[in-house]
DNA sequence: GCATTATTGTAGCAATTGCAACAAAATAGT
DNA sequence: ACTATTTTGTTGCAATTGCTACAATAATGC
């Protein structure tokens, strides 16, 4: 397998990765100093709460925040144990479960957002106006769900 | 929710994350099915070979990878494990020490780069011609080291 | 010089993760 | 219908991580 890939390739691949790195680092770190809970709790809050009252199955947390399936299960286990979502048996598949959110978790969610869009202001957006940030969100196209 | 995050900027957030996690889980996946280390031994590596034969403190390590003392610690105790690093005394410093590349790991490094950069490729240049990359990379500018 | 504080690195312990095996139900193939 | 395969979710165990305390040295302040 010869490389093909060009120098500036490497370029942008190296900073796509250090960008996202530090950055979530930093929010991550600002979450926590605040006492609330990691992103990818707050990533679930915020599907649940989109999708409203149908809630989602599992397998389908699974691909909105690109977690395995055994991480979902044990996030979904911490997450119900603080009452922030509920499990009940899907209707349509013994299988499965489905998982709505609670009023707490909405409220969880709620209380999550200026802390972490205070995080992503000062380690992302804060670098770039409005036409860089578009710019960007338009290049990054590929990735969006 | 009010915040001074515009729409555009959450969603070049959001698509940043994303690209980040999917090609990153790609490329450790790929790395993984290969029988090769993760990638950031690949960075320690390659930061060790560009310094040549002065190595590194641990410290500075740390920086170039954004990851935390300890993890620095046991990520060079298992590479040193493996043959791939050496440890020694810093002249100037006797509370530290410096890492250097060995011959095993300059060879393992070798051995990484086309199955990392097939990786890169499938998983993020593959989008992109070398246009969209050169864009992509001067607005990641600010996260460059 | 001496006491205080900061830096560098390690290690114990608890919590978390990854891997692999598993159970149960659904789907596909014949 | 029946068997094989796939999908969904959980769990035990080992490996890894994060947190914290710690030891040793260096740098700073007086």
């Amino acid at each position: 397998m010869t490389s093909s890939l060009s120098d500036v390739a490497i370029t942008a691949w190296a900073r796509l990765v250090r960008a996202q790195q530090g950055a979530v680092v930093g929010v991550e770190d600002a979450l926590r100093n605040t006492g609330l809970p990691p992103l990818v709790w707050y990533d679930v809050l915020l599907e649940l709460e989109r999708v409203g009252g149908e809630g989602l199955r599992q397998r389908e947390i699974e691909r909105h925040t690109l977690l395995q399936r055994y991480s979902v299960s044990r996030i979904v286990d911490r997450m119900e144990a603080e009452g922030l979502v509920a499990r009940s048996p899907s209707p349509e598949d013994a299988r499965g479960t489905v998982v709505r959110i609670t009023r707490k978790g909405r409220a969880l969610r709620h209380r999550m957002w200026p802390a972490y869009a205070a995080a992503i202001e000062e380690n992302f957006a804060r670098h770039y106006n409005e036409t860089e940030l578009a710019r960007l969100a338009s290049l990054l196209k590929p990735f969006a769900r």
